[in-house]
DNA sequence: ATAAAATTTAACCAAATGGTTGAACCTTTT
DNA sequence: AAAAGGTTCAACCATTTGGTTAAATTTTAT
């Protein structure tokens, strides 16, 4: 690990590559300690258990992705302009990051409710600031009218899933490192045409 | 558990039911025990480990699941059809196994290799069949050229993202349990008729 | 009915793992 | 420079956990 950096600094980083791989319960305290190349012992100096540990981890995880996300769409812009940046943005982040998705959703399926207070107000705000433009330019008619749920469900999981579900697609489709970047490439395209098309094609509700 | 069933029966469910929903890491033997109903010693009596059952039950998700998907994308019929009736069968799957996705994926990223010889030609046939289809109805101009990688992973993002998120979106969108179950009701028509204007709208890669 | 084979159990065992401790080692303060 | 406080480490400890064993019980074959 990077020389100069304070211990703690370096304690976090090892710990959140290795949870955010291995998750809670895969983790192991040595590995940890391994990657950040220091004793065992500090890991309970610094952060006194492993679940406070993994909390720390947990929660800035959250808290540094969570407004990222919905800051992007939360913001005052045009709706179609926001769909492209968010898509763009959030590609970019997945594939650097391709399991922190896995990451935050198995861990929040062990325990649903340690989510809101960590991510509440910022959030909660954005997500109420989208709500209020889908439902003004459906009234405008700008768009069709559809659900904050809907609406964020199909642009995430148009991203996340071809991210996460890379060891199933890439000996599924017999892709080559470079043709799966290729996919992941096409999607920066397709999917904001695909997502504007589900806002404004009227047929898809009828 | 239930009496009269052969106690590998009830040891393969009740290791079912904890794997998928604790993980391979997660899952602890006397927990599959106790569910099971019997002694700790009986899962190392019909299964020589914990490995050998997880990968018992691994396999047997696996083999038990890509046919049923595949098995409807790859067979003789009209497209539009065969999307239609995936996202409805699928969905449906998946809100009685919500755990399944995040189980399958988490494993297959920690052991990419596990993979093929395990859902092989079964898979691989249909996804071949799936291939050609794509190929030919774009030929014939009925749907835009795409690969194949770019339609799975639209049609089965949209479905697996609501429900693989669910303590997620609820909350933050304040959703109540019916509130959710409508939710995915609405997919059951929003996603068929958005894989098809993906599939139709010529738009969307130019 | 009885011997043999398969099944089930409680008690144990060894390894892994999270956590602790006390001494050594810096760094800062006076 | 020496005392004080903070930091680091190797060795150790307690619990958890996967796995074993030998005896007991049930089932099956003769």
């Amino acid at each position: 690990m990077t020389k100069d950096v304070s211990t703690e600094k370096k304690i976090l980083e090892a710990a959140r590559h290795v949870f955010v791989q291995q998750g809670m319960k895969g983790a192991r305290m040595q590995e940890i300690a391994d990657v950040a190349g220091i004793n065992k012992a500090m890991l309970h100096y610094y952060f006194r258990s492993k679940e406070a540990l993994f909390e720390r981890v947990f929660t800035e995880t959250l808290q540094v992705n969570a407004p990222v996300l919905f800051g992007i769409l939360g913001k005052q812009a045009p709706l179609k302009e926001k769909v492209g940046e968010f898509v763009e943005h959030y590609l970019e982040i997945l594939r650097k990051n391709p399991f922190m998705p896995l990451f935050l959703l198995g861990e929040l399926s062990q325990n649903p409710d340690k989510l809101m207070g960590k991510i509440g107000p910022q959030v909660g705000m954005a997500a109420a600031g989208l709500r209020n433009q889908l439902k003004m330019e459906a009234e405008k008619g700008t768009i069709r009218p559809i659900e904050p749920v809907d609406f964020m469900s199909t642009i995430m999981g148009l991203c996340i899933f071809p991210v996460m579900a890379k060891p199933l697609l890439k000996p599924l489709f017999g892709l080559t490192e470079p043709a799966y970047e290729e996919f992941l490439n096409r999607r920066k395209k397709e999917v904001p045409s695909l997502v504007w098309h589900y806002l404004t094609d009227q047929s898809i509700t009828d």
